[in-house]
DNA sequence: TTGTACGCGTTATCAA
DNA sequence: TTGATAACGCGTACAA
């Protein structure tokens, strides 16, 4: 039960002054060799650990960075956490991770609490839904460095990484386009939060680029899990049989899942009687008995550029904020005909 | 920019003294309504956010548990981790989170920063693979709580949560005997790996206890991945037919995907040629064309008791080391001819 | 109910 | 090169 040595344990013993120690562990010049030596060995000896705690009361840092999930589980984030552990890492930091489960008051509990262990900066993707600003106008105003990375919170002015959603869209979009499909739905996420509104303008975009109309009929909210995605599609379904699109772009793999469900429960096939195509490239999404056409979002990418752009607004007060938007790529398999 | 406020400037601004103030944030009692309601109230629009490494400094406790994980894309820990953090979180702890990329070397630094953070203890996923208990050792002498939970170090008396391998195995193999399956095949893993081990003993306590004999033509090392598992089996299937196992137990689920590649690539369909099992729950598993016969590793479960065990430990010092481990589950499906 | 002194472990600053 | 002192922000223990 050693308990914690200090700097002045050490010095006691060696008749020095905590002073004299704190400059020899640290590698601060003006200190002799030979008494150097002695408390280095001493401080082995005796099983001395820095107490960064004090260290980062007085110094103002911690060199810790706190990152909010929203949902660990979710094949994305384990990714990214790659990404970012592995900037942090070289830059000497350490993450406290913490978790909102896509709940926003969690979120902010676990912003304040970040704060209140005066990391050096917060990354975050945010469960918020509501378009309220006030809480992160706030936390701007406390200067703390802070970025968003996937879920952002724009017209703040603070950076975002994320996957360029829209893009991504445009061009699955454009693909169902280019194989001949003009009657073409969108399972949508919530339009309120950045990506699901981000993949709906794609898709908007490609369509009008095309002169093809968009069917308000054929623009349902799905949410982002496989339940959502099944009513949805459920709800298309539903209509008279003339009135069905082509084809199905849902906002994310999981949706299509969902999708997928129904229109096989109505005994349709993919992709002869309807095209589908999701985005997200799940792990699942190539092991369907169709496997499904997806955009993959380089998630790995997206931690690192995120982590370096917070490392850097910590370090370098003239940093200004930027969106970073990394690419996506297209996963051509066979729910949207392209082998036909 | 709003700097750090203190108590000591809520105080000023209000001509009352620090303990007053710390007092009405803390909810101690012995302070009158109306002052405690100013204070409250000044603290709020004055930004008031607690410094917890001052208060970690005079009370010797962080609210922190740090984590050590040698690979966090390996879907084992995101899982692990999300029961983790739901108990933590409970307790009102916030994680730091570590990852080793596999390397000791890399493990003990992120132990020794944790200890300087001064975490109230500490849940290792260990990736040593030399059986040196040295650093162990002094890490448990110094006091500081901390359990292993999936990769542990045995033999040092300190408490171990994993996945029960060797009974999950057994079963899994049991489960092909009661099928009738009599001449059964095991892809292992690494034998000096701790899982490698302990899944063969399964197996090979299974044959035994139902006076079946092993042979050794049909034990191939796969190791852990897709490609060792699809090179094993072709040097099953190499022998003339006659000699062929009618049943495979692949270590792993990536080892199975392999071994099934290798399979089809022969023609053989399943399980009517030959069944088939894996081990771990795979995502993909249930979404093979034929779906594959598992075993579930609760991982969440792992996790979740983990860090139980470690905060019984660190709010009670009566608790005494254990090994617990979680058992398993047999996923049923068709690759093992489970609905002929 | 409120306030005063002191200490937690460390570093910056100035003096010796 | 070394040391004394104050400060970081807070809580304990005691006194008023």
């Amino acid at each position: 039960m050693s308990s914690n040595v200090t700097l002045k344990e050490i010095a006691q013993e060696l008749g020095l002054s905590t002073m004299t120690v704190s400059r020899a562990i640290n590698n601060k010049g003006n200190v002799e060799k030979g008494t150097r030596d002695k408390i280095l060995a001493k401080a082995k000896s005796m099983g001395y650990t820095p107490n960064y705690l004090a260290k980062g009361l007085v110094s103002k840092k911690t060199f810790t960075i706190g990152v909010v999930i929203p949902e660990i589980s979710h094949s994305f984030f384990p990714e990214a956490l790659r990404g970012i552990e592995e900037v942090v890492y070289e830059g000497g930091y350490q993450l406290i991770l913490t978790h909102s489960a896509e709940q926003f008051e969690r979120e902010k509990k676990a912003i304040e609490m970040l704060k209140s262990k005066r990391v050096d900066g917060i990354m975050i993707s945010s469960s918020q839904t509501k378009n309220d600003y006030s809480y992160y106008e706030s936390l701007k105003n406390s200067g703390i460095p802070f970025i968003f990375f996937d879920r952002c919170i724009e017209g703040l002015g603070v950076s975002c990484i994320s996957v360029n959603d829209k893009i991504g869209s445009k061009k699955i979009t454009q693909h169902l386009i280019d194989h001949g499909y003009k009657k073409i739905a969108h399972l949508s996420g919530p339009i309120n939060v950045s990506i699901g509104k981000k993949r709906f303008e794609g898709f908007e975009e490609a369509m009008e680029e095309n002169g093809l109309a968009i069917n308000d009929k054929w623009i349902v909210e799905s949410g982002f899990q496989e339940e959502g995605g099944k009513l949805a599609m459920e709800k298309i379904l539903s209509a008279p049989r003339k009135d069905w699109p082509e084809a199905i772009f849902a906002v994310n793999d999981p949706s299509a899942f969902g999708a997928i469900e129904a229109l096989k429960g109505h005994g349709l096939s993919i992709p002869e009687d309807m095209a589908i195509v999701g985005f997200s490239d799940d792990i699942r999404a190539e092991l369907l008995s169709t496997p499904l056409t997806t955009v993959k979002q380089p998630a790995y990418r997206v931690g690192k550029k995120a982590a370096e752009k917070l490392i850097s607004i910590i370090t370098s007060d003239t940093e200004h904020a930027e969106n970073i938007e990394v690419l996506t790529e297209l996963r051509i398999r066979n729910s949207c005909g392209a082998h036909k």
